[in-house]
RNA sequence: GGGUGCGUAGCUCAGCGGGAGAGCACUACCUUGACAUGGUAGGGGUCACAGGUUCAAUCCCUGUCGUACCCA
C-alpha cells in the first residue's frame, strides 16, 4: 500500500478508535502476570460537554496509560461519569417545565423515572466525545456514580460511619440555595465581586439611649437578629463600654456589647454586629461566647433564624417585616432606620457575594438540620498518608495546599434537599428516633426492637452529596464492598491526575475514605495539572466568548495537534494558555513525520526482522541509531517523571532536527548511490529508527503513529499493544557523535556564509581546506557526498596557501576556504570576518578576566577551571585564525 | 488582609549557580525527487527592578513593583 499525499486525520480517528477498542487493547486483564498499573478517571459529570480543561486531563491520562501498557504493564484506566445531583436535576426539570409540569406534581418516583430516562437517552455525551480525543479507558468497566452497584457501596458506607459516631445529624450554618432549596456545598458557590454598599446604622446605648455605637453592615435586613454588637479588646475606643446594652432598633430588643478577636479595629468603626444565625464569622464568634448569660437570655440563645427556606422573613422578625423578601426586607428596614434618623453614613463600595453556580441567585447562610460528616477525624490519617510519603503530590508544592486545608478541615455536610442522588438510609419513629440501616427491613426490625412491636417508619427524604458517593470511587469501582480480585490486584492506584481545583473537594475526601475503608492510600501519586486559559491568560468561559472548543480544534487541526500541544505545554506549576499557533504548529509536526514515511515507503526502508541496530557499520548510521537511543532514554526519563512537556518536546527535536532534517538527508546520496553493501544498511537503519520514533511518540500522537505502523512496519500487533523501545547502552558511541556532528558543522558552517555573501543558492563553489588534521581528512573523505551535495560544493581540495578574495572561515584546526573572488564583495566579507572575530574577541575577554582571577582559580572546582582554560585557548586559536583570514583579505 | 505561583526574544513558553534557548511571528534567499503544513540562513534579550550571598547569579536569599490564583 501507499502511504496518501496528506493525513487525513478526521478519517484515520474515526477508523483506529474502532480498531482499538475492538482488538481489545483498552481492556485490563485480572489474571494477567504482568505488574498492575491503574488510573481512576475522574468521572467527569454525565450533563457535561468535553472542554478544553477535560481535554487537558484526559490527554495526560491518555499518555500515561498508553505509556504504561506499552511498557508491559496490565493498565486499567477505569472510566465512568458522575451523576451530578443539582445539574442533572435541573436539566430534567428544565426539559418538565417546557411542558409546564413541576417536579413536584409528578412526585419522587416517577420524576425519578424521568431523569433515568434523560440519563439513558442524552447522559454520557462526554464519553461519546472522550472517545474523540483518542482516550483509552477500559470501556468495558464504564461505571456510573448512581448505578445500583455503587449505591449497594455508599449505604454501607453511611452505616458504617453513622455507627462509627462519624456521622450525625447537627444544627448549623449551611450554604443555603434559597432557589434550589437545598444545602449546597462551597464547591457550588462562586465568589461574584459585585458593586454594593457599606451602611453604617447607629445602635442607642440602653443606659443612655443620646449615645449610640456605630456599626457598619453590607446586609441590613439581617440586623433584625443580631444577637450582640463586638469590639475587638484591644480596641481602647470601647473598652469602657464593653458589657453595656444597646437597643437594637426595630427590633426593640436590648443585645449586649461584647469583647471578641473578629472584629478589625481598622475596619469601619471597628465594631460590628453580631448576626449568628446568618453569618459564618458571626456564628464561629457566637459558639465562643454562647454560653454566656448575655447570649442564653435570649430568644433561641441569640441564634436567631430570620429566614424561611425561600429566604423570605419568617415570624422571628417584627410583625411588618414577615413574609416579605430579603431585597424587599433591606429596602424596608433602611427606609425605618432612616425615618428614626440612625442612619450615619451610606458608602459605596465593592465586595465578593457569594452565589450559586447553578442557580445565580445569592447563596444565603442558613441554619438547617442537616447531616454532617466528621471529617476531621477522618482527615487525620490523610495527613498522616501524605507526611509519610504513601502518597505524593506533584508537583509537590501543592502538599502545603493540602495540609493547610486539611487542618483546618469543618464538619462535612453531606444532605441535600434533592431528588436525584443515594437517598440517605435512615428512617423514623413515630418519636422522630432514627434508624440508620442498609435496607428498610433492617430499619423496621430494629425499630421493632425498640418499640416492642412492628412500627411504620418514615424514610429521610434527603439525598447525599455527589461527593460523598465519589468520594469512594476508587474502590467502589472495584467492586467493594465485596473483596474482588479487581480490588486486590489495582487498589491502590498508580497516580490519580486532575486539577488543583478539587484537592479539597474530592481528593482529599477520596484519601479519607479510602484510608477509613481499605486501610491504605486510594492512589500512591497525585499528578496535579494547571488550568487551561486563554492565550492572554483569561480563564475560559461562556460569558466571556473566549471559549476554544476541543471538538472544534479537532476537526480543524486532528486529534494529535490538541494532544501534542496540551502535552508540551504542560510544565508543573504553570497555568496553560492555549495559542492557536502553537496547535498549528503542531498540526504542521503531524504532517512532517507523515512526509518523513512517504520518504522512507518510497525509498524502499522496509523494517528488516533480523536487523541489529548494533552491528551497523556505516558511521552515519551508528551516529542515528545512538541518537536514537539517546533520544529514548530522554524522553522515558521525563515521563516517567510526568515532566509532559520536556518529554514531548525531546521526541519533537528529535523527530524533526535530528532525524528529518540531520539524517534523511544524509541518507538521499547513500540511497542514490550504487554501494548496495551500504544502501540495504541504510534503508534497515532507517527503517528501525522511524519504528522507534512511531513507538514513543505513539502516547503523545496515537493517532498518525499508529496509522503509519500499519503502514511501514510488518507487525501483527497494532502499535497501541506494541512494547516501549528498549534500546542497549551498547547503542551509543563517542566517535560517530564527533565525526557526524563535525560534519554538520561544516556543512551549516559553508550555508552561512554562502547565505551572507549572497552566493546563488543553486550555485555550486569550491572548498579548499588548509591545516586540516588527519582526522579530518578522513572524516571528509568518508562524508565527501552527502558534504558536497548539502553544502552545494562543486569539489573539495586541501590547500597550502589562501587564495587571494576568497570567503574564509574556522573549524577547529582547519580554515575553510571559498575561492569566489568572482561573486564576493570584498568589502562585504571583511565586514563579516570582521563581525566574527569581534565576537570571538569578547568571548577571550571575558574567559581571561575568569582564568586570571586567583579568587576564581582557589576557590572554583578544578574541573572547572580547567574547562574555561580550554574553552580560551580554544577561542584564541579561532581568534588567530579569523585574524590570518583577514590578513589575507587584505593581502 | 494571609498564602501560593508567575514575570526570560514581538507572542506563547523551556532552562535555573560557571558558554542566553525552542516554537510561532519577522527578514532574505530557495518550487533542490518526502514535505511550501516545506528548506536554508539571519535579525531580535542590561533573563521585571533594587539590594545581598558567592570566585561566579537569569538561576540562591531579602525587599519592591506587576500579574494570576487560593483562603479570609
Amino acid at each position: 500500500m501507499t502511504i496518501d499525499k496528506t493525513y487525513d486525520a478526521a478519517a484515520t480517528e474515526a477508523k483506529l478508535y474502532k480498531l482499538w477498542e475492538k482488538s481489545g487493547a483498552f481492556a485490563c486483564n485480572v489474571n494477567s502476570k504482568s505488574q498492575p498499573f491503574c488510573i481512576m478517571m475522574p468521572p467527569p459529570n454525565v450533563t457535561g460537554s468535553l472542554h478544553m480543561g477535560h481535554a487537558l486531563t484526559f490527554t495526560l491520562q491518555d499518555i500515561l496509560t498508553r505509556y504504561q501498557r506499552m511498557q508491559g504493564r496490565d493498565v486499567l484506566w477505569q472510566p465512568g461519569t458522575d451523576h451530578a445531583g443539582i445539574a442533572t436535576q435541573m436539566v430534567v426539570e428544565r426539559q418538565l417545565g417546557e411542558q409546564k409540569i413541576k417536579r413536584q406534581t409528578l412526585g419522587r418516583e416517577a420524576f425519578l423515572k424521568k431523569v433515568w430516562q434523560w440519563k439513558d437517552e442524552s447522559g454520557g455525551a462526554i464519553t461519546k466525545q472522550l472517545r474523540h480525543l483518542g482516550a483509552s479507558c477500559d470501556w468495558s468497566r464504564e461505571r456510573f456514580t448512581m448505578e445500583p452497584a455503587l449505591n449497594r457501596a455508599v449505604t454501607k458506607e453511611f452505616v458504617q460511619l453513622y455507627r462509627e459516631k462519624l456521622i450525625y445529624k447537627d444544627k448549623r450554618l449551611v450554604n443555603w440555595d434559597p432557589k434550589l432549596l437545598t444545602a449546597v456545598s462551597d464547591l457550588e458557590v462562586e465568589q461574584r465581586e459585585i458593586k454594593g454598599h457599606m451602611w453604617h446604622f447607629r445602635y442607642p446605648l440602653v443606659e443612655d439611649q443620646s449615645q449610640y455605637i456605630c456599626i457598619a453592615t453590607t446586609r441590613p435586613e439581617t440586623m433584625l437578629g443580631d444577637g450582640a454588637v463586638a469590639v475587638h479588646p484591644s480596641d481602647k475606643r470601647y473598652q469602657h463600654l464593653v458589657g453595656k446594652y444597646v437597643i437594637l432598633p426595630l427590633a426593640n430588643r436590648h443585645i449586649p456589647i461584647i469583647a471578641d478577636e473578629h472584629p478589625d479595629p481598622e475596619k469601619g468603626s471597628g465594631a460590628v454586629k453580631i448576626t449568628a444565625a446568618h453569618d459564618f464569622n458571626d456564628f464561629e464568634v457566637w459558639m465562643r461566647h454562647r454560653d454566656k448569660d448575655y447570649f442564653k437570655r435570649q430568644k433561641d440563645g441569640g441564634l436567631i433564624n430570620l429566614f424561611d427556606a425561600h429566604a423570605k422573613l419568617n415570624d422571628n422578625t417584627p410583625e411588618v417585616y414577615r413574609g416579605l423578601d430579603r431585597y424587599e426586607a433591606r429596602k424596608r428596614v433602611i427606609a425605618d432606620l432612616e425615618a428614626l434618623g440612625l442612619i450615619d453614613k451610606i458608602e459605596n463600595i465593592t465586595h465578593v457575594v457569594p452565589h450559586g453556580d447553578r442557580s445565580g441567585v445569592v447563596i444565603e447562610p442558613w441554619l438547617s438540620e442537616q447531616w454532617y460528616c466528621d471529617a476531621k477525624t477522618l482527615a487525620g490519617a490523610a495527613i498522616k498518608s501524605v507526611e509519610d510519603g504513601r502518597t505524593q503530590f506533584v508537583p509537590e508544592q501543592w502538599t502545603n495546599t493540602f495540609y493547610a486545608w486539611m487542618r483546618n478541615i469543618e464538619p462535612w455536610c453531606i444532605s441535600r434537599q434533592l431528588w436525584w442522588g443515594h437517598q440517605i438510609p435512615a428512617w423514623y419513629g413515630p418519636d422522630d428516633k432514627i434508624f440508620v440501616a442498609e435496607s428498610e427491613e433492617e430499619a423496621k426490625a430494629e425499630a421493632e426492637k425498640v418499640y416492642g412491636k412492628p412500627t411504620p417508619l418514615n424514610r429521610d427524604e434527603d439525598v447525599l452529596d455527589t461527593w460523598f458517593s465519589s468520594a469512594m470511587w476508587p474502590f467502589s469501582t472495584l467492586g467493594w464492598p465485596d473483596q474482588t480480585a479487581e480490588l486486590k490486584r489495582y487498589y491502590p492506584t498508580d497516580v490519580l491526575v486532575t486539577g488543583f481545583d478539587i484537592i479539597f473537594f474530592w481528593v482529599a475526601r477520596m484519601m479519607m475514605m479510602g484510608l477509613h475503608f481499605m486501610k491504605d492510600v486510594p492512589f500512591r501519586k497525585v499528578y496535579i495539572h494547571a488550568l487551561v486559559r486563554d492565550e492572554k491568560g483569561q480563564k475560559m468561559s461562556k460569558t466571556k466568548g473566549n471559549v476554544i472548543d476541543p471538538l472544534d480544534v479537532i476537526e480543524k487541526y486532528g486529534c494529535d495537534a490538541l494532544r501534542f500541544t496540551l502535552a508540551t505545554m504542560s510544565t508543573p506549576g504553570r497555568d496553560i494558555r492555549l495559542a492557536p499557533a502553537r496547535i498549528e504548529g503542531n498540526r504542521n509536526f503531524a504532517t512532517k513525520l507523515w512526509n518523513a514515511a512517504r520518504y522512507c515507503q518510497m525509498n524502499e526502508c522496509v523494517w528488516q526482522k533480523n536487523f541489529a541496530p548494533a552491528s551497523v557499520k556505516d558511521v552515519v548510521n551508528k551516529w542515528i541509531v545512538g541518537e536514537t537511543k539517546l533520544a529514548v532514554d530522554k524522553i522515558t526519563l521525563l515521563l516517567n517523571d510526568y515532566r509532559f512537556d520536556l518529554s514531548s518536546s525531546a521526541a519533537y527535536d528529535f523527530i524533526w532536527n535530528s532525524f528529518c532534517d540531520w539524517y534523511l538527508e544524509f541518507t538521499k546520496p547513500v540511497l542514490l548511490g550504487t554501494d548496495e553493501v551500504v544502501k540495504a544498511e541504510t534503508r534497515a537503519t532507517t527503517a528501525w529508527v522511524f519504528e522507534q520514533m512511531l513507538r514513543f511518540l505513539h502516547p503523545f500522537m496515537p493517532y498518525i503513529t499508529e496509522e503509519l505502523w500499519g503502514e511501514i512496519t510488518v507487525s501483527d500487533k497494532m502499535l497501541i499493544s506494541a512494547g516501549w523501545p528498549q534500546l542497549a547502552d551498547k547503542l551509543v558511541s563517542q566517535e560517530p557523535q564527533s565525526e557526524i556532528n563535525w560534519v554538520i558543522r561544516l556543512i551549516t558552517t559553508i550555508r552561512a556564509i554562502r547565505a551572507e555573501l549572497n552566493v546563488p543558492a543553486g550555485a555550486q563553489v569550491q572548498l579548499q581546506l588548509k591545516d586540516a588534521s588527519a582526522i579530518t581528512k578522513a572524516r571528509l573523505e568518508r562524508h565527501l557526498p552527502l558534504i558536497t551535495r548539502l553544502a552545494r560544493l562543486a569539489n573539495v581540495t586541501h590547500t597550502l596557501s589562501v587564495t587571494k578574495g576568497a570567503a574564509q572561515a574556522i573549524i577547529d584546526e582547519t580554515t575553510l576556504i571559498l575561492p569566489l573572488a568572482d561573486v564576493i564583495d570584498l568589502e562585504q566579507e571583511r565586514a563579516r570576518l570582521n563581525k566574527e572575530s569581534e565576537r570571538w574577541a569578547t568571548e577571550i575577554r571575558k574567559l581571561e578576566d575568569k582564568v586570571n582571577n586567583q579568587d576564581f582559580i582557589n576557590r572554583a572546582p578544578p574541573e572547572v577551571v580547567e574547562e574555561h582554560r580550554e574553552r580560551k585557548a580554544e577561542a584564541e586559536a579561532t581568534f588567530a585564525k579569523l585574524q590570518a583570514a583577514q590578513q589575507s583579505l587584505a593581502g
